[in-house]
DNA sequence: GTTGATAATTTCAACGTTGAGATAAAAACA
DNA sequence: TGTTTTTATCTCAACGTTGAAATTATCAAC
């Protein structure tokens, strides 16, 4: 709800402009007033800073509505990128591990549990033994076309307040953002 | 930590027109192969999948940069939030709570870090005795206006590709998004 | 074939967060 | 006054991730 000023000591910022206003929106001024020198230095701010909120708030919705259909977020997230991946559906454990940005423990950890709920199954190479397939069972391809058509449903939901071009020109610019951090194509 | 895959195996792309892709394009490329039929529906993920993605690399960007400086990134976030209060520079755990997001668990946790180090130290508060008032040492206050200027320049630095026109844009589209999601300031 | 280097995965202790319960003080009501 | 409800913080076990070390397998060179 209300973040910053918790105190009600703002009642004194009299330029009001009716504009409706985000928490960053709120530190922004309080940095404005506490340290005016750095003024011309804050507008990052306005974006990272959004950017930041807005993943925990994300992961936190996105983590709400695995669970209430009995997935930790990060299985879903192995789920769909077996599913996505096409027959056989099965894919190394570092393939998990660039697609999900974690580390090899992490992983190890997802499907170990995942395993035990049987929605994948390890399946040493045949090839190179070093190597193993984390294989889709038929329970985890039900589970996951299930959970992708609500998900993508929530999705669309709340993305109500922008019109299609709005999206297409901010999923733009994320994009250029995300590749100038290094996050280019898989493949 | 290596996202890298950034191979340079794309030199001959065939059948893609030259747009520049990162992984969010390879993964909706994938499911447009594999689920033709969800196709209409994958427009939320240019928008929400990028801002997933860049939660996580945002967050293991700042995280870095402060254990370079010894601090937790929780930590970072309690000493700015306390500095932009103003004088008296301090705050209750309740205000940490909505400010960072988390619980009231984490709080405590980082609290105790923080006083064993020096940074901030608890006041039982003289009037309402089961509030904890936060306040920063003079510690505390140095540390925070070094790392913050180090921080604005990181974060413009991260910004490079944008003219402020765009990053002006961009910051109003993630508002929207923000005030969507509940996270708005007092009103 | 044996050695050495490289590669993929697993193990495991340390760490921070969660979330429910405990503790304690203040406020509301009788 | 005493009782109940509400509010603020702390406690603590469970959980998932990290990151380095260990394990096991492949490959290259001799």
């Amino acid at each position: 709800m209300d973040n910053a000023t918790a105190d009600p000591t703002d009642t004194a910022t009299d330029d009001a402009d009716d504009a409706i206003t985000d928490s960053i929106d709120s530190i922004i001024d309080l940095w404005t007033h506490e340290r005016p020198d750095l003024t011309d230095a804050l507008w990052p701010v306005e974006v990272l800073g959004r950017l930041q909120r807005l993943g925990v708030a994300l992961e936190k919705e996105f983590r709400a509505f695995a669970a209430e259909r009995g997935l930790e977020l990060g299985e879903f997230d192995v789920l769909s990128t077996l599913q996505r991946s096409g027959p056989p559906y099965e894919l190394t454990a570092g393939a998990f591990r660039k697609a999900a940005m974690v580390t090899s423990g992490a992983i190890t950890n997802r499907i170990d549990r995942m395993e035990a709920k049987g929605l994948v199954e390890r399946v040493r190479g045949t090839e190179d033994r070093r190597s193993v397939k984390i294989r889709l069972t038929e329970k985890g391809h039900r589970i996951t076309r299930d959970y992708l058509t609500a998900h993508l449903a929530n999705e669309a939901r709340m993305l109500a307040p922008f019109d299609r071009e709005e999206c297409a020109d901010l999923a733009d610019k994320l994009r250029r953002l995300l590749v100038s951090l290094g996050d280019t194509s898989i493949t």
